[in-house]
DNA sequence: CTTACTGTACCGTCTGGACGGTCTTGTCAA
DNA sequence: TTGACAAGACCGTCCAGACGGTACAGTAAG
């Protein structure tokens, strides 16, 4: 319904995580996402009429992904603590190579506001968090730790090997119990 | 005897942060950091010929500083478990509400390279760290949260109150010994 | 006839950087 | 003490290129 051809919108959106990763956060321009995506550049700017569009495509997609991730992974999990679904998730998240996210650089040199939204998200997630766990010390060190995890793939630095990871992940599930 | 008039390069280094914190990182032009440090554009370029020049500057400097502190942190105080005195050091960085490095996002924006020194930087020190720790645990726990903590300053996300923060580092310092 | 594009040509703006000129400071001979 | 001079530090202007975005004519499918 929402239109025709609509994997052109999704072609697009993935070209321009690769192209953002590949050829770094600051030449991500519309020629490339466009030749990228084996799209003309009239095409892309049909389907996101703007710049900034792009950017929020990219943005609401990966926050309904997420989203989407965690309400499986909670129905999946025989676990029910919500911080250990959590933990897990964002551990499997961590163990890919290429960073999902490397675009959100290139949103933020667009324009800082595109944070905004991920910000609100990540607050509700931790309100939700809080809201269910037995103790807010272990929440907040595991939380945290989780955070800082996210950080090192975003950056790719990769600091820590497999083993270290694995440890780390394990640590962190009880903690949470 | 670096220079005659050496204040200008730290004028401009402070400049070019602040330009980038407060106009966004992909609006860090060799125009507005000038203007904001006081200089004219071909003075801007006598000191940093060439704009990844500035950044390099920008990273060595903020390496140096860190480096710096932590020495300093390391003899004064008593605390001779050096996990406790980097948890605590950079608890103090985070309570900063601007952070003293958003200029990383211009430089990963200019060119991603601009982060492997600091990619080494931080392997050595967990290293380090790794060396003098009595449990591996505990400090893959530690050195995460802290991490996590440098990543919502950087990306200000205040998810956490002043309470929480606090109580999380004194956990931290806890879990440390 | 509409939708969903392709392809091309083009415009205005911004940016990095090169360049020539200018002011300041230190040095040193007379 | 002074004057000449060279090097260092900085100014102001200009330009080629890249980029985001517009406009528009064409077209293939349903």
């Amino acid at each position: 319904m929402r239109a025709q051809r609509p994997n052109s919108r999704e072609k697009i959106l993935a070209a321009a995580a690769d192209v953002a990763r590949e050829s770094g956060p600051g030449s991500l321009s519309l020629d490339a996402v466009a030749n990228r995506a084996g799209v003309s550049k009239g095409g892309l700017l049909y389907n996101f009429p703007t710049k900034a569009k792009l950017m929020q495509g990219l943005v609401e997609g990966y926050l309904r992904d997420f989203e989407q991730a965690l309400e499986t992974a909670g129905s999946n999990d025989k676990d029910k603590n919500p911080l250990a679904v959590y933990i897990r998730l964002s551990a499997e998240d961590c163990e890919e190579k290429q960073p999902s996210a490397s675009w959100i650089f290139s949103a933020i040199a667009e324009d800082p506001d595109f944070m905004t939204p991920i910000k609100t998200f990540k607050r509700q997630l931790f309100e939700r968090l809080k809201g269910e766990a037995p103790d807010l010390k272990s929440l907040l060190v595991c939380y945290l730790a989780i955070e800082g995890l996210r950080s090192m793939n975003l950056f790719d630095s990769d600091v820590l090997s497999k083993d270290e990871r694995d440890l780390l992940v394990s640590s962190l599930l009880d903690i949470a119990q």
